[in-house]
DNA sequence: GATATGTCGCTTTTT
DNA sequence: GCGACATATC
């Protein structure tokens, strides 16, 4: 059998116990868990409908017939949707695998999930179609690659391969991608996909994008990912609405299967997941959307707040419930968001009332620049934790969060935090599956699964170097182009024909000996893992070769010389990629193939840290939506920062209120304490630049606002009416009571540090000037100065920091990795 | 072909 | 102020 047929066997065994056969046959699960459900409902019937409000309760019980749920921040949308599949279930008006279920997010539907499964008192195993709209749409699109030229075990690709391939076309069509850059096409592109125009349907006013060739490169991309048996993330979508559309047999089918709809986040989905969503609701209509038309912070990324105004004229006879209860904030920090938002004229209209106290205003804090930003947030979350700060009571570090605008944002904190020894945890920045090693390693492990995957095979070709220079590079891809073949196989023929000489020669065919060798002990690993249906299993199950993939990939890491190489670099952060690349192989352990593994890596790219000890988050304000904090910080609250000036450039009027909206979004995250924060100066690009605080800190209302502390600023033009802008710069600073506060402190700095000195003692070796010293984040160094637990390090390319002894460890130590 | 140096442009936001 | 890309030099 060759390799392809057999993966294609693979494939298919892989679909085995997919949701949509399985209608005909039940699985055990599915049996084992509608029997749970019987027996438990004398107990605990209805259990779900209590401690719901009247709109919740109507929300979850209106089954039948379309329903669009206005739910505000924080009035337990949520709990409303999973009440209301738990009420599908319950009531066996549906079957776990009838229900379509979408999210955003991988981390709402994990919620969700879990919430479910907990209203049922059992896991749900069953509901194999809740998810989000990209990994629901691979699931599909798996089944039926076929129809749009693809095959099963096609790649998907993240940004970073598009903008390669991109670039290639952009070259062979001659353009000077310096003046006509890639990442503009990519954007062109992407929109246009989730527009769900393929490229013989952009219309023509989209014509001259690009300088005119805009169209060409499209088609030319998407003839190319076909070639490739790739998809992007926009062709998830795209493809599967392309498909429902030329194929009315096949829809009809699905359509026919989901007798329930319910979508999460609704004001964010884009065209391409609304034809989606209307082609599968068609049928039954009966589906239920949940939104906040004030939420809507995804506009940039083709989001169409319109979806939710037109909700009613698509489906008739619609029901419209809203949801105005806030359970989460305090009374003042809801009226300063209700303040805010109410500046934007494009709303539905909906009035959030707090149930809780009015608590605590906010507070909006003035600083010179944004090194004192971070260091008085550090500072006031140290107390916080050690119970100083605030009147109410002790915060952990998990109740914390510093929610920012831009990521970059993020490193001055990060610095900090560093500096004083308080743990944090980063979500959504520099991504684990983003750096260069894992990006390597992944892209081995992608050529062993999909062998056309000519991005991937160009990426690994030479690294480590096997002494292939572009000259031979170039030489095998004229011979792909001529044969119409992989680069991979590309490369054997040139071998063949005589086409490489010397190192190049040698370097080529020991990588693709070592590639088939690979492949076929993947081969059958997935053969024997992933089928455990009957008659695919020819041989392999007891072969002495057999060998598992986290074996595998361990054994590709050293044979292909790719771990050595990064053993034998000197340079400082080398030790933490072999770190990395450990990790990576420790995150094998979880999956059953690596084809699994890199599904999942393309679609979840988020790198979850074990939630071990106590950590403040630092985050976007985009990721911070749908969660909420006791504690939240708002630092950078300054025009060009934010709102952002290229969102205000690009969308005008459009992308001011998006920021208000994400302004919004941030105040609403906190539950009892929200800190407003701008700097009158900051770095930009290296550079300084003086700031002017934000136009929406003149927008709080003053009722509701603290003004605690202003350290001498620059400030915009007072705006009409009193604000503010003119507070601040009237306010004697250096006589106010935070400043005389800020004082106080800065001279014996760490109030909050004595618990924390005890958690970092334990690891904390002893270390004296001119010890040589490894950090994970700075690499190697040498320490000049030692004061108690601070040590200050020159470090050999990341210049000098003062930091806490149990960040740094003894350089000796640092080489000791696998591999 | 592999390294060392220089230049430019750039930062929103993410499945 | 960093990293990606290009050019220069071995």
């Amino acid at each position: 059998m060759s390799f392809e047929l057999r993966y294609r066997v693979f494939m298919n065994s892989f679909d085995e116990d997919d949701a949509f056969e399985a209608a005909a046959r039940p699985s055990l699960s599915q049996l084992a868990m509608q029997g749970a459900m019987r027996n438990a409902m004398p107990e605990n019937k209805g259990e779900y409908l209590e401690g719901l409000n009247a709109e919740q309760r109507e929300a979850v019980l209106a089954l039948e017939g379309p329903v669009l749920m206005l739910a505000g921040a924080g009035t337990g949308k949520t709990k409303a949707l999973t009440s209301r599949i738990a009420h599908l279930l319950h009531s066996a008006t549906a079957r776990p695998n009838e229900i379509l279920a979408v999210t955003f997010t991988n981390k709402a539907a994990r919620e969700m999930k879990e919430r479910v499964a907990r209203m049922m008192g059992h896991s749900v195993e069953g509901m194999p179609w809740l998810g989000t709209f990209h990994s629901i749409c691979v699931k599909q699109l798996r089944r039926h690659a076929e129809l749009v030229g693809l095959k099963s075990n096609f790649t998907i690709l993240d940004t970073d391969d598009q903008l390669r391939l991109l670039k290639q076309l952009i070259a062979l069509h001659g353009i000077d991608e310096k003046r006509w850059p890639a990442r503009l096409l990519a954007g062109i592109i992407d929109g246009w996909k989730n527009k769900a125009y393929t490229p013989d349907r952009v219309p023509a006013a989209d014509h001259a994008a690009y300088n005119g060739q805009g169209v060409a490169l499209y088609r030319a991309y998407q003839e190319r990912l076909k070639t490739l048996n790739a998809a992007d993330f926009g062709d998830l979508l795209l493809h599967m609405v392309s498909i429902f559309q030329n194929h009315p047999d096949l829809l009809a089918s699905y359509q026919r299967w989901f007798r329930y709809i319910l979508v999460d986040e609704y004001q964010d989905t884009n065209v391409a997941q609304y034809l989606w969503l209307r082609l599968l609701a068609s049928e039954h209509k009966n589906i239920c959307c949940v939104g906040d038309d004030d939420q809507s912070i995804y506009g940039w990324r083709g989001a169409e707040v319109g979806n939710i105004l037109r909700f009613e004229k698509d489906f008739s006879n619609a029901k419209i419930i809203r949801l105005e209860q806030n359970y989460r904030s305090t009374g003042h920090i809801l009226a300063a968001a209700n303040g805010v938002i109410s500046g934007n004229t494009e709303r539905l209209g909906k009035q959030l009332r707090a149930v809780k106290e009015d608590g605590e205003k906010l507070r909006l804090v003035g600083h010179w620049d944004g090194e004192v930003e971070a260091r008085w947030i550090g500072e006031e979350i140290e107390a916080m934790a050690s119970g100083v700060r605030s009147r109410l009571r002790q915060y952990s570090l998990e109740d914390m969060a510093i929610l920012v605008r831009a990521s970059h944002q993020m490193r001055a904190f990060e610095d900090r935090f560093l500096t004083i020894g308080l743990n944090y945890r980063v979500i959504g920045g520099p991504r684990f599956y983003e750096r260069k090693e894992i990006r390597d390693a992944m892209a081995y492990f992608r050529v062993i699964c999909q062998p056309e995957d000519d991005l991937a095979f160009e990426r690994i070709v030479n690294t480590p170097k096997r002494g292939v220079g572009d000259k031979a590079i170039k030489d095998i891809q004229v011979i792909a182009r001529r044969d119409r073949i992989s680069l991979l196989a590309a490369a054997q023929l040139a071998i063949d024909e005589g086409a490489l000489k010397g190192k190049a020669k040698s370097g080529i065919s020991k990588l693709l000996t070592d590639f088939e060798r690979w492949r076929d002990l993947n081969f059958r690993h997935q053969n024997t893992n992933g089928a455990q249906s009957e008659g695919l299993i020819e041989d392999g199950a007891s072969d002495p070769a057999e060998i598992n993939h986290i074996a595998l990939a361990e054994m590709v890491l050293d044979e292909s010389g790719y771990a050595a190489m990064w053993k034998n670099d000197k340079s400082p952060d080398a030790p933490g990629r072999l770190e990395n690349l450990k990790e990576l192989v420790k995150a094998l352990e979880q999956f059953d193939h690596l084809a699994g593994f890199l599904e999942h890596v393309a679609l979840i790219m988020e790198n979850e840290s074990a939630a071990d000890e106590a950590k403040v988050t630092i985050m976007t304000l985009h990721a911070a939506k749908g969660l909420e904090f006791p504690v939240v910080f708002l630092p950078g609250w300054e025009e060009g920062l934010f709102p952002s000036q290229r969102s205000l450039d690009e969308a005008g009027t459009k992308g001011l209120e998006e920021e208000r909206r994400l302004a919004y979004v941030g105040i609403t995250r906190a539950e009892e304490i929200c800190t407003i924060s701008f700097a009158a100066n900051r770095r930009v690009y290296g550079q300084w630049q003086s700031q002017l605080a934000s136009r929406f800190i003149d927008e709080l209302p003053a009722d509701h606002v603290n003004v605690e502390a202003m350290t001498g600023l620059n400030v915009a033009q007072p705006a009409s009416s009193p604000s503010f802008a003119d507070r601040v710069s009237s306010a004697d600073a250096y006589d106010s009571p935070g400043w005389r506060r800020m004082k106080a402190r800065s001279q014996h700095s760490n109030i909050g540090s004595a618990a924390k000195m005890v958690i970092n003692a334990k690891a904390t070796a002893v270390f004296d000037v001119s010890d040589r010293v490894f950090h994970q984040k700075f690499g190697y160094g040498e320490v000049v100065l030692v004061e108690g637990d601070k040590l200050t390090i020159e470090f050999d390319h990341s210049g000098t920091k003062k930091l806490v002894s149990s960040f740094v460890r003894c350089a000796d130590d640092a080489g000791d990795v696998p591999f």
